[in-house]
DNA sequence: CTGAAAGCGCTTACAG
DNA sequence: CTGAAAGCGCTTACAG
């Protein structure tokens, strides 16, 4: 028996009868050309007599880097994230980072700062700096404002379905209603400084939806809303606006809520209710077409022959509703993908090109021609 | 202008005019007794005005510790995990803990011990031993076998809806048969050690399941069942068929499927078409009993009135269905905060003892008196 | 081809 | 009440 803990590297050279350099060369694989191979064949089985595993947070202190990268969402609870989360641990691992998942704005505004409140069940050692939330690489940032980017002035991010990032300086909603057209292009500034952009290509797709509903013959639209402040939502009711006033006759009516069944089916009901009763609803999430399903059946409505409906997302609701869900597919773990790749990119310094991904329209059996 | 980089305690020392340690004892929040207020305050101040935050690889280093916990899941995908990551992250945020979560069996087997694949945008300047899996103080692992933790033998583990532990040393499969009945109970080993648990009430939601069934006067009852090899579905079929055999005249059918809406129409569509068609369809979940809607209104069968079926979880899609589902609602949130108090009391020497959260029968729409 | 040494930024005895 | 020093476990020039 040696020392108790776990191994260093300095136990793997003793075993080995080496240096640690030579360790940290051979296990760092980058020892051709400065190690003879026979020794480091004996450091690689001494290593692994012993089970030795780097400490990660001495490698961190001396290299200043945790290959770890922050994924900011504003929930998990939401279908969306889940694939966006694998799509960018996939490629991360594939280059030795992890991800870690923080939810904004609520979690992050945790412990820092603040005394630890309530009866802990352990006592952290440290006072006010107790967050986890700085060590880390970089972030990736998810269907928020550019805000959100604010406490990470110097690390280097990467905003996901957040849309165009607005001229350097500015607020992003100020920039507002001036902002360049639908599709997400173009990095932008936080604060000053420049932060690529992941985008869905919400309004190509949301004009998809319009045009296949003109195609079949619908002209009074109804467009059941998210009362939600994020980009996409922003960009889902622009484009749908645009969309309907260029088919001729075409009339637009909108109802707005939250996103769950109940509201969405009293939104619906709402536009049901009208004289002018649309012939399609347009919903901008397929949680919000489930509710649209129930406003119609309480009506005595058939989907499709008395009324379309069409969702977005296309999460596993879309098939589990019946009839199947009229959608819009947007290519989640792609994004996380996608931004992870960009992220990568830039931290070896390159600057990458904002993207934008196509949403992909899925006709199913929620959608027919209006009744005569 | 001082240094370049972002400042270290030493240089708020030198801007507080005070040593390194007096620096690390104020902010580290103990100094009372030790620092004269007028001093910690000086240091506070020159703290926020260089705007430090101290390196927490620095840190973990120096304290062997990183305050941070691994939530290991079989998927994000499934809405199930969301809420647990929720419920864990909020504990650990109170304690200055953070979570990282990954999917196993998928990500964990990345970049260990392997070269770099394909095209690295990034290349790692480490070989082997990228993952940075092994940072973790702790490991939550959700919904699945014991073998999960074998590569974390020194770490301490709670399990999370996994079931009761096998005795130590052995393969928990192995013991199925002749576990310990159906709820989750009792701290068990993992290759000899000791592993606290935290699982739901699965046997008691069944059960209330199947009697809520039988009083409308359900006798046959059939079982879509969900074909993964999880403790949480092996226990819901236990249960029900425990539940069934104890109704007088009660008989019970089986069918197994995947967990997706076709799937599971498939398999409904199974027993549906017996001749001793079931009158009640008991589901392993929300999403089956989605399969199991459309299974029925294919055949033109009304659900209640001619079917009644229930699901599990209670996810947003039961009341996204219509009628909306009879469901049990399991507290995943709070699984996870659970979880997490174990985790931490296990990391301050406490033996938390094992934790079973009751499910909830939550009646909705979907279940009626079986036709005449 | 191999080793001795410095140093990343902290925290914690220890001495005064 | 305050400071000088050691050391956590790595990696990387640098010297041989």
């Amino acid at each position: 028996m040696s020392a108790p803990g776990r191994p260093t590297s300095k136990d793997v050279a003793q075993e080995a009868g080496v240096s640690q350099s030579t360790v940290s060369l051979v296990l760092g694989g980058k020892w051709t050309g400065r190690v003879s191979p026979a020794t480091a064949r004996s450091v690689r089985s001494a290593a692994e007599r012993l089970g030795y595993r780097p400490n990660p947070a001495a490698r961190n202190l001396r290299l200043g880097t945790t290959r770890t990268v922050l994924l900011m969402v504003p929930t998990l609870t939401a279908p969306f994230f889940g694939p966006v989360y694998t799509g960018a641990a996939r490629v991360a691992a594939r280059h030795g980072f992890g991800v870690v998942v923080a939810t904004w704005p609520d979690d992050m505004n945790g412990p820092v700062g603040d005394a630890c409140p309530g009866p802990p069940s352990y006592t952290p050692p440290d006072g006010p700096f107790a967050s986890p939330d700085e060590a880390i690489d970089g972030v990736l940032a998810s269907s928020m404002a550019v805000e959100a980017l604010a406490r990470f002035r110097e690390t280097p991010a990467v905003m996901l379905d957040s849309g165009p990032n607005t001229p350097a300086g500015l607020a992003p909603h100020a920039a507002g209603p001036g902002a360049p057209g639908s599709s997400g292009h173009g990095p932008g500034g936080a604060g000053g400084r420049l932060v690529p952009t992941v985008d869905f290509g919400v309004a190509e797709g949301m004009r998809g939806i319009a045009e296949h509903l003109a195609g079949l013959g619908h002209r009074r639209i109804g467009h059941v809303a998210a009362a939600v402040d994020q980009w996409t939502f922003r960009a889902r009711a622009r484009a749908l606006a645009a969309a309907v006033a260029a088919v001729p006759g075409g009339v637009l009516s909108r109802s707005m809520c939250a996103i769950d069944a109940t509201s969405a089916k009293n939104a619906a009901g709402r536009l049901l209710d009208r004289a002018d009763r649309p012939t399609a609803l347009v919903c901008d999430d397929d949680l919000i077409a489930a509710g649209a399903y129930k406003a119609a059946r309480a009506r005595g409505l058939d989907i499709p022959g008395d009324l379309s409906v069409t969702g977005f997302d296309d999460v596993l609701l879309a098939t589990a509703l019946e009839p199947e869900l009229t959608t819009v597919r947007l290519p989640a773990e792609e994004l996380g993908a996608q931004g992870m790749t960009a992220l990568l990119d830039l931290l070896s310094g390159r600057r990458p090109a904002p993207r934008v991904l196509p949403g992909e329209l899925i006709i199913r059996d929620s959608t027919a021609p209006p009744p005569p």
